[in-house]
DNA sequence: TATTGTTATACTCTATAACTATA
DNA sequence: TATAGTTATAGAGTATAACAATA
């Protein structure tokens, strides 16, 4: 009984959660902010090449963002022309594109995330240390197990 | 030192959160499942009157979604013709309109969220009932603060 | 004259299909 | 023949602009 409750109750926080992050213009404002002139999956591509710390084919960026390949292909064209990336042939296989970030690339995508988690870090600072270890250690395991959860429904 | 870390280490969850959310048709297999025909924008409006729990005007319905107007009479023509909402004149003000749930509406959107919620649930049988409480509690605290951060940017 | 809602139109994000080039 | 990527096109989701009816 007492169980359903909180549960039911993390519901309604998760589309909270979903609104505030797609619809606060959170992303364009931080671009705005370091002086990024793209648009959000042109920036998604960015960003995730910054995660992955060395440059990756257009199918692995596909694959980590999960879309489809040419989606990628389409805004790299953007990132090129912006000096953001740069496409290289792979020397192990020519048929494939090694992307990689230009020095402005990689510094754009740096000043993005430094935005973005500074604000995160505001919305926390009154917490104490243990409650955001607590919820770093929750969200995450929350998310694994609900990834964990969907792939079971295949 | 130590502060930085711990957001850090938020900030790529909450990416792969929003990638398990918006990606893995959670809603359209939902939808499926419980015989809903609709879109995702429709199945909002109908959750969003759902959770409201009483009749409410288009501009009510938008402000709620954080969209614009137009966009939900677009799609109470689809809620109206699959017979899940009514559109009644507002007898407080002539030019409003008061949406409310018919019983298939109202029945259709319970069951999709019993599914969510069960889906949910599934994810997290195996946490303890403090654990589950305390996720529940510091994620509506992240969210509020969240939301005030952001409207400090303002 | 301001507000509620609708219609018409346009833009953003992502997918599918058809194709090129290497393997 | 299968794979990596690109080009062209289509569809879903949301916004802006112009308008109608009522306040």
């Amino acid at each position: 009984m007492s169980e359903g409750l909180d549960l039911a109750a993390v519901l309604p926080q998760l589309m909270r959660l979903g609104t505030v992050l797609n619809r606060s213009h959170l992303i364009e404002r931080a671009m705005e902010q370091v002086g990024i002139p793209l648009d959000r999956p042109g920036l998604t591509v960015l960003v995730t090449l910054r995660m992955a710390d060395r440059p990756l084919r257009v199918g692995e960026i596909a694959a980590r963002m999960e879309v489809v390949g040419p989606h990628v292909t389409r805004h790299l064209h953007d990132l090129e022309r912006a000096d953001l990336v740069r496409r290289v042939v792979d020397p192990d296989d020519q048929r494939a594109r090694l992307v990689e970030l230009t020095d402005a690339g990689f510094g754009a995508a740096s000043r993005y995330l430094e935005t973005i988690l500074g604000w995160f870090t505001g919305a926390v600072e009154d917490w104490s240390p243990e409650d955001r270890q607590t919820f770093g250690s929750l969200l995450s395991r929350f998310v694994t197990d609900l990834q964990a959860r969907v792939a079971d429904l295949d």
